[in-house]
DNA sequence: TGTACATCAGTGAACGCGCGTTCACTGATGTAC
DNA sequence: TGTACATCAGTGAACGCGCGTTCACTGATGTAC
């Protein structure tokens, strides 16, 4: 990541000038070297090249920094997931095939993102942003199961909500088991994608879709 | 817990008698309350009345007694596994509905062992002992895939070791995002067991098991 | 059974360290007129 | 366009704190004879 080293050394003035951005990549690097407990206010201030006080002035304190990268990943994360989607085009299949590999994807590429949003153990509790940046992102498996309802015989049809937690709960089970991209990863005999292909391939059987229509 | 009332405040001597065991309850403790990033050896050596030297001749560093619980936490869960398991009997959907169950009731129960476990990124290099109990637990599920796999169509037997790895996956992934019994469960309009349940039975359907068979 | 001695398991004081947080401050920026 | 002033954003020194770790030590336990 060249801009990291760019941003501390360049000359700057007195006013670092964009800190509060500069503080939220720092925080993400950090997470990604240790995880969301092992951060610390102080070393985000180091990394930014700023004296330890300074980051008062944009965050109230470290969960409150955390919070914020918990909710740009939720955000780029509906982004990336909506964009695989991309409302079903040009047919089912093909794009809800793009949606599992979206999501490993993101879980592979941005580790720190990703356990930020869901290890990390944020109270969502009076964090009404986070909890609808979260929303943002489910609504979108929540739009492919609706799709994928439509699809299945009416008579044995379940309740799409239903299916996008199942959905949900593969991805998130496949990608935090073996889909990583930091040593929490455990060997395997198939790429996570192969795996999770294939385990979509029969829950849709299981659901009296096929993919050959 | 009144164990941990009793432990504590019992009179002893000099010698504590069974400092091993107390840390580790004293971590598991911490780590249920705090996450595993979250305690501390000071702590744990407070938690259990005895001056923060004194678990030094047990445990090389705090890592280790992460691991010592990480480990204990594979036993049990092997154990919880294996019995609902009970080798498929009396016969295979009952049993198999009593893993899964088996599986969210862990993770329910024991957060502290859960999270320890699945979270706490301890390296598996170099931790045989650790690397095989969780082997134990998986061989469980291994077990079940095999004779679940029996149970399928010939042509289309799909290999032991995936369908155990989508088992897992499927479980994982309803555990840690809906079934922890600590503070990062999400709401739901049913019941993990519920979910899991009508998961498994698509999934199973998909293979082409009939649990009417 | 008693005694001498080795080993074990915990003590408590000490250390250096980095963290979170505060404070009065100051340099830079923006704005009213 | 210039000037006065308010506000903003970062400084750097300081503090108390708990942690990890070490050390020489000591009380308790086990064992050989």
């Amino acid at each position: 990541m060249s801009w990291s080293k760019d941003d501390r050394e360049s000359p700057r003035g007195y006013h670092h000038g964009n800190l509060k951005e500069a503080l939220l990549r720092a925080a993400l690097e950090l997470i990604a070297q240790k995880g969301p407990a092992g951060f610390t206010f102080a070393e985000a201030a180091r990394w930014a090249g700023v004296s330890p006080a300074a980051p008062y002035r944009h965050f109230r304190d470290r969960d409150e920094l955390l919070a914020s990268v918990a909710l740009r990943g939720f955000n780029q994360f509906a982004a990336a997931l909506a964009q695989a989607w991309d409302d079903g085009r040009p047919e089912f299949f093909t794009a809800f095939d793009r949606l599992g590999k979206a999501y490993l994807e993101f879980a592979r590429a941005e580790p720190a993102y990703y356990s930020a949003m869901f290890e990390a153990a944020i109270p969502l509790a009076g964090n009404s942003e986070l909890r609808e940046a979260g929303d943002r992102a489910f609504a979108v498996l929540r739009a492919a199961a609706e799709k994928l309802c439509a699809q299945t015989p009416a008579k044995a049809r379940p309740p799409a909500l239903m299916v996008a937690l199942h959905i949900w709960a593969i991805s998130h089970g496949i990608a935090s088991l073996f889909g990583r991209g930091d040593a929490a990863r455990r060997t395997l005999p198939m790429s996570p994608e192969d795996l999770l292909e294939a385990e979509v391939l029969i829950y849709l059987r299981g659901l009296g879709v096929s993919a050959a229509t």
